[in-house]
DNA sequence: ACTTTAAATTCTGAATTCAGAATGTAGAGT
DNA sequence: ACTCTACATTCTGAATTCAGAATTTAAAGT
């Protein structure tokens, strides 16, 4: 039996941000170290470092004397956020080993399919799957680090764009035709699509944002 | 008179991190919290959440239950990191007001200049304004944020890197063939020559790592 | 002498306590 | 009624304390 013994401030930092992701705590508010802690039956020390981390992503802010504030979701921070991962995956893909990528193209497909068979919530979590499968083969695993802290941030906008099931039938077509680039060794082209998958059209922006 | 209070946190991120640039502490070794609190005269609270973030950052590592620890400097970690802030800088150029950058131009060329008169521990500081002037119209503030945080983990290398006299001559010439193409209103010239300014090259590989 | 095990020490992780900043409230003065 | 000030309360920032993990030291056995 392996026994968990994960740092509490990792487990407290999964729960708090599973719950901010959730929308329990209302945008732009300050957060209560105290009755926070009393929630999650532990001390405010632990607390503060998941915050501080939260902090540091760039998902909270923490002003001096004030404590830590849940930033609202802007239209901004979506429009500065998602294209640079979009030039981040973009340029991991560039480092990709072809052959690999092309190994891949299979359960990329079949990940691309699952995405419309289920509900907007995990369609979000497959979506990772697939760019995480995509990019399994960058070298550069500094780089795949600092995607998947940048995705934390976006992770709070999928509940509200990916409930469009317009926005998920895009992202699996975008999918489609990024494998169908790859079979083709046409990396120039999966690259630009890669770009465009982490474009926002103004249309879904103002759906979500009114 | 405006009284500075700034967070203790903070100013001991910024004591920390000079020491740890300046080579106090040995590579690849770990920090004593308690030791470091007492020669700061601090607690080991706010020093825990300085570490946390520079840990955060990949200065340091973070093993459970075994402290912090300096990482090594890697040929790994400058192969990977300095072409993310190249492909990020290049990203980030293409933002930019063409107007304003052509504006900027004689403030570069200043500053290219006199990173040749200076030694190589200020050049390393002016290469960074250079970067900053560049930049500075780029209206997503959010990439540009997480550029100077890259840029934190890069700076450990440039007392090893900078003080050849070589590299701030190449440098120099880069950053002088970059205001040049933006002169010329050529910016796919400007964002390959600013990548290539963040290539690092085989011979200065060895020469610091032998 | 060398290895193994147990005790002692050191150090991190977390809880608790304390100090001071920010906010809220009540009362005095206009 | 409204504003300003003084006081009380609440909350963050930091220090201190405590518990338990990891490491080191010492001792026992081979």
């Amino acid at each position: 039996m392996t026994i968990t013994r994960r740092p509490l401030r990792e487990q407290i930092r999964d729960e708090v941000l599973t719950r901010l992701v959730r929308g329990d705590h209302p945008v732009g508010e300050r957060i209560n170290e105290g009755e926070l802690a009393d929630e999650l039956g532990v001390s405010r020390t632990p607390l503060r470092e998941a915050l501080a981390g939260l902090a540091q992503e760039g998902v909270l802010e923490l002003r001096p004397n004030r404590g830590f504030w849940l930033l609202p979701l802007t239209v901004d921070e979506v429009k500065e956020t998602y294209p640079i991962i979009g030039a981040l995956e973009a340029f991991a893909l560039r480092q990709c080993d072809i052959q690999v990528l092309a190994e891949s193209v299979p359960r990329l497909n079949e990940l691309a399919q699952r995405m419309l068979d289920v509900d907007p919530l995990e369609a979000g979590r497959i979506d990772d799957q697939w760019h995480d499968e995509l990019l399994k083969s960058c070298p550069n695993k500094r780089l795949l680090q600092l995607i998947k802290a940048q995705k934390t941030v976006v992770h709070r906008y999928e509940f509200a764009y990916f409930t469009s099931r317009k926005r998920i039938m895009r992202a699996e077509t975008e999918h489609r035709l990024i494998a169908k680039a790859i079979l083709e060794r046409d990396m120039d082209r999966a690259a630009g699509e890669l770009v465009g998958n982490w474009t926002v059209d103004p249309g879904v922006l103002r759906e979500v944002f009114g």
